[in-house]
DNA sequence: GCTTTAAAAAGTAATGT
DNA sequence: ACATTACTTTTTAAAGC
């Protein structure tokens, strides 16, 4: 009757503010991010069709939101690490990732494996490094992972190292420290893919 | 040319049981050497046992976890000894409670690097999971034996979920053909 | 969903020398 | 620049929150 009239319109009220609350969250961290709006536009529709196959339940909006984010960035080219993702997020790095992977299977956005080259421009101007750098980076990342270098490597590292290594190459050293902090990684890792790189490339450091 | 079928290494085999009578963990942990008991964090009781190597997880309705060994046998070793200690405690267990494996885990080596990126398309995205950013394995789950393997760069392998040893052998003989198909082997 | 147990694979990370 | 320890993934049962 009327009680069931009212629940409905509860319910419904409910549902549209976590919808809006959500797509505010993602307007937020995208500008945080300051990703360009047809990400946040991608995001918002890959969060309405996980909240359409009610993939929502038993997690936080907040959670589906940052993923739907991070595959948004991903699928436009412009992709962010799971770090710099939670940065801006409230939600913790393993449960983005974790929700990430499930929406991503679920929805069968058939994500490809992020290619490293698509974040050497963002960290080459975060550096100042010049498109010499840039290009020298691109050429070390393509031929190495032809090799089968990038198996199972995470492209954040690979890029950083190959930036690393072509900065050496073209006289605009940075450091390691420098590099890493750009792109989140430990000095640790660049050193390991460095090496590698290097090697595959003939080259002596 | 090594056959991958012949790398094959049982790593661990999970099994659960019963002696058929309820305990009273408080007191089994009190007289039972190197038990591990800690109700609040977790309701089973844990016992290790040395030869062979496995942790038994005893619960208050009699029923036992049997994780860690390398084979079938060592199960059955390992759960006979836990069978024989309960009965030092003068607690009642049954002559020969049915012992279930409930999963094993084995890893395999293909023999050749494997390019993941080409493998993930080559195996078609939906069916496969390849997030490198989180875990340097490539998940792949099979149908039949229905099993998940994990396959890496270096061509090695886990093969896991499965219940019989065959099960992992026909995963690897799947996985190595569709591999071949696809020209992704060597 | 989480808690605990074991085990492999390989990458990354934190901490210590 | 090293090593060591530890965490990521997958699987599986158990009882309880």
């Amino acid at each position: 009757r009327l009680r069931k009239w009212q629940e409905r319109i509860r319910t419904k009220d409910a549902g549209e503010r976590n919808l809006q609350f959500a797509l505010s969250e993602i307007d937020r961290m995208a500008s945080a991010l300051g990703v360009p709006r047809s990400v946040r536009e991608v995001a918002s529709v890959i969060y309405r069709r996980a909240l359409k196959e009610d993939l929502i339940r038993g997690r936080s909006i907040e959670g589906v939101a940052t993923s739907a984010l991070y595959a948004a960035c991903r699928k436009e080219g412009i992709p962010r690490s799971l770090e710099e993702i939670s940065e801006v997020s409230r939600v913790e790095r393993k449960e983005i990732g974790r929700t990430y992977r499930y929406i991503s299977q679920e929805l069968g956005l058939e994500m490809r494996p992020v290619d490293p080259k698509k974040y050497v421009p963002r960290f080459c101007s975060e550096l100042e490094l010049s498109e010499e750098v840039q290009t020298k980076a691109n050429e070390i990342i393509e031929k190495t992972a032809e090799e089968g270098l990038l198996s199972g490597k995470s492209p954040t590292g690979y890029a950083a190292a190959a930036i690393y290594a072509a900065s050496l190459l073209c006289n605009e050293k940075k450091t390691q420290r420098e590099v890493a902090d750009v792109a989140q990684v430990t000095e640790v890792t660049i050193r390991n893919r460095y090496q590698e790189q290097i090697e595959a490339m003939g080259i002596h450091g | 040319m090594t056959d991958p079928k012949d790398t094959i290494n049982i790593e661990n085999v999970v099994a659960s049981t019963g002696i058929g009578q309820e305990l009273d963990l408080q007191s089994v942990a009190m007289d039972l050497e190197g038990a591990d008991y800690d109700p609040e964090q977790f309701p089973g009781l844990v016992y290790r046992t040395q030869n062979p190597k496995s942790a038994a997880l005893i619960f208050r309705s009699g029923k036992i976890v049997c994780t860690g060994a390398k084979s079938t046998d060592d199960v059955h070793e390992s759960l006979r000894i836990v069978f024989d200690k309960l009965r030092e405690l003068q607690i009642q267990v049954n002559e020969d409670p049915e012992i279930v494996v409930q999963n094993i885990v084995t890893s395999a080596d293909l023999g050749r690097n494997l390019n993941l990126n080409a493998i993930a398309i080559g195996l078609g995205l939906e069916n496969i999971e390849y997030e490198p950013e989180q875990f340097p394995g490539l998940v792949y789950r099979l149908d039949d034996p229905e099993v998940v393997a994990l396959l890496f760069g270096s061509g090695k392998l886990v093969i896991t979920g499965g219940k019989k040893p065959v099960d992992a052998e026909h995963a690897v003989d799947k996985i190595v053909s569709r591999l071949e198909d696809l020209g992704l082997l060597e």
